[in-house]
DNA sequence: TAATCACTTGCTTGTTGACAGCAAGTTTGT
DNA sequence: ACAAACTTGCTGTCAACAAGCAAGTGATTA
């Protein structure tokens, strides 16, 4: 008798076992994601990332196993979300178009969810160091970012709408290198760019040195 | 008569008190970024720095007060040296000139002194942490990068080489940020990125779009 | 000029509190 | 009953600090 009534999440009491998991590890990530915007990433430890999240110093630990498995799903869950963003957003455009509606989401992606866009660029920051666990989970990111943009650059040199001396590489490099230090920029001085204008232009120069005539 | 023999540095013993700080200071600063570019931010030790400099486990903490003390002269003492490199290169070149010159004397810096480029951007990287002490330092080094290239820019409107409906401000953070990005890319996956091309491609980009004419 | 003494500075060692990570235990669902 | 979620107890490591030791420095006296 596999009672239905059991499974409707009851407002209190009696979770299935796959439930109280599922609620303690989005807690425990959004815990995560407010101590790390308050103490960075050194100084958020587990034991609080437990207790925020309202269960015990040690939950964390148990699940995640480590401090840096902790911000890999993190990072994974945030980066998770950006792309889905932006894949809805750009659709199948490809050129200079998809370019350019990239621009405008990463910047409305920011607006909508500072939060998650700040963090993400910490954690970044950290898988700057060597040693750093969720290093590869940055480069994977950051990997498959350059290769959708060269893929835009390529059919627009394809459809013709792009001059054909350009290396869909080298703009990819330079596209991707432009958010990373934007946000970067925005991240640790937020007075000292103003991204909506410098995205703006982006867009112009883009149509300048990539259109063809 | 203060004897002048006293003062020379003679090869073992007698050191003056400044020459011993200086020789020791400049022994873990050089530890600290060995053990960087090994370990990373949060698995260095400043035990290890001080060992690692021939000196006892206490040091380092006595000197620099703590580990962000001790990374924030490490991120001056870099950033200095690739500001004087900079300067000297660029010289008093303005415009669009001295933006390609700024782009290769900055892929010069990291080919000639790949170390010192890397340990400066696990430090930049570090500092997106909200509480990271040496976040001002970040902060400084690149609003001055920001300020000189929009003055670049500004001069090259002033002497008719740049269009006049260019934004040096935006110019600037486009500029500094796809400095900072590709960087960040090279340092994370250096077979991602050819850092020399995206340059070169780069300096055509500068001029098209804001070349008058 | 040289010897001694008071003082300063560089450096080391002992200690404390906080944290990551693990293992053994307890509670909750099935 | 069993298993899975969760908690508590514990250990080794580290940053930070304080007390002490040793080497350098400057002044005084003869």
């Amino acid at each position: 008798m596999t009672v239905d009534a059991k499974r409707v999440s009851s407002p209190t009491t009696s979770k299935t076992q796959a439930e109280r998991t599922a609620i303690s590890d989005r807690a425990m990530i959004e815990a995560a994601k407010d101590l790390l915007l308050e103490h960075g990433l050194e100084k958020t430890t587990l034991a609080a990332i437990g207790e925020r999240a309202g269960y015990s110093r040690g939950l964390a630990s148990y699940r995640f196993g480590t401090k840096a498995g902790l911000f890999d799903e993190v990072c994974k869950s945030i980066s998770r979300r950006w792309l889905d963003y932006l894949t809805e957003r750009v659709g199948r455009q490809h050129g200079i178009p998809a370019m350019c509606t990239a621009l405008d989401s990463f910047f409305s992606f920011i607006t909508e969810h500072p939060r998650d866009a700040q963090v993400l660029q910490i954690l970044y920051g950290g898988a700057a160091s060597p040693a750093a666990e969720y290093r590869s989970t940055s480069i994977n990111i950051h990997q498959r970012q350059l290769d959708d943009v060269a893929n835009w650059v390529r059919a627009g040199i394809g459809d013709g709408s792009i001059r054909s001396d350009i290396d869909p590489g080298s703009v990819a490099a330079q596209y991707i290198a432009y958010i990373s230090g934007m946000t970067y920029l925005w991240l640790i001085n937020p007075g000292s760019v103003d991204f909506g204008k410098a995205n703006d232009d982006m867009k112009t120069h883009l149509r300048r040195s990539l259109q063809k005539e």
